[in-house]
DNA sequence: TTAATTTCAGAATGAACGTTCCAATTTAAT
DNA sequence: ATTAAATTGGAACGTTCATTCTGAAATTAA
């Protein structure tokens, strides 16, 4: 009965996923969003409702699409040491490309907006509670298969391995860093497993 | 020959970085400044210049202050993997006491800022160089008193502690993360050294 | 072809932004 | 006392902000 959409919508907020990702939540503006999407502010408004929705759903779709892409990868491992050693040598690798994307969006979000959203800490929280149980059951799969020592209880390595995800996430957003510096990072991680 | 200021200057700096740590640059308003400093527009524009030069001026003082805390601690240090200990169970209590300041100032401002501002870029820099350097050092003497394992190079472990600590920071940004989380993350970095 | 419905581009909105200005006030040396 | 210089509170500035509105264009079922 009526005209079409001109955009596809899940392409649309992958453009916002980016800009947010770049820029931040109050480091970008309407005309931003207009700008790096393509679209209209009325197409833009009447799609996604305000700024602050559209953010938490381009968040949303970050967590989902992150999480998967790691639970997959984890999952699928038969050597979980070496997944886990080629997750971050692919986002150290990444933090070098010459994209608009630096770090990651999720802890981006957290350090400008958990303290002060609720809704924003929901997510960061979920989104950690995942991480860690991903990484969780894969450790404890890789001290069952003798590829992970296990010296350490599963649940503080996953944690620990969480963490220095963040951090090398957080040195990615400064492009001075050397690569040196998260070689030898993951370096010393790997030797904790 | 003309009137005083009715402030000081230092008092006041102490106060921005409260205000851009709590809220982040592009979320802290001149309104923000103008309540939470406790001096009139005219007073902080004349003093401080613009909002940018008040937060490079805020960030570098920030930068200082805990850089000689740190170096201090470990200088002064003669069990150096006992200092490290306490330095981090220093920062992940301060994240569960009631300020508005949470997690690390200079986390935050690389997260925000770093990638798009040249001159917080160096500051960033400038302090994970420095920040390496003290680590570096204090493991380098931790390692010659047999009190840190000789086993990985004092540069990597070096790097590996900044890593953590600003993992830490990241964490400390989401008010639900349970104590549990932080000292699990402690208990595996301190196992490295 | 008509009618119903939605999208679209861009103008318009009022509020909030960072910054500047101004007049009054305060100070201390003359 | 007068003068010169600096600080002060707060009004005012033009700009940008997020959001809404308007009216024409597009689509498709009837």
């Amino acid at each position: 009965m009526a005209r079409l959409k001109e955009f596809n919508e899940e392409d649309a907020l992958d453009k916002a996923i980016e800009i947010f990702w770049s820029k931040g939540y109050n480091g970008t503006s309407a005309q931003d969003l207009v700008t790096h999407l393509g679209l209209s502010r009325s197409s833009l408004y009447d799609t996604f409702g305000d700024k602050h929705s559209l953010f938490i759903k381009a968040l949303q779709r970050y967590q989902k699409k992150s999480y998967d892409d790691i639970a997959g990868l984890l999952q699928k491992s038969t050597n979980i040491k070496e997944t886990i050693k080629e997750m971050f040598a692919q986002a150290i690798l990444e933090s070098f490309e010459d994209k608009i994307t630096k770090g990651c969006f999720m802890v981006n979000s957290t350090v400008e907006l958990a303290i002060h959203d609720a809704e924003i800490e929901k997510v960061v929280n979920d989104n950690r509670l995942k991480m860690e149980e991903v990484f969780f059951l894969a450790v404890k799969r890789g001290q069952e298969l003798n590829q992970i020592s296990s010296a350490t209880d599963p649940r503080l390595l996953a944690r620990f391995i969480f963490n220095n995800y963040s951090g090398i996430r957080v040195l990615a957003r400064s492009t001075g860093t050397p690569k040196q510096v998260f070689d030898d990072v993951l370096k010393v991680l790997l030797s904790v497993l």
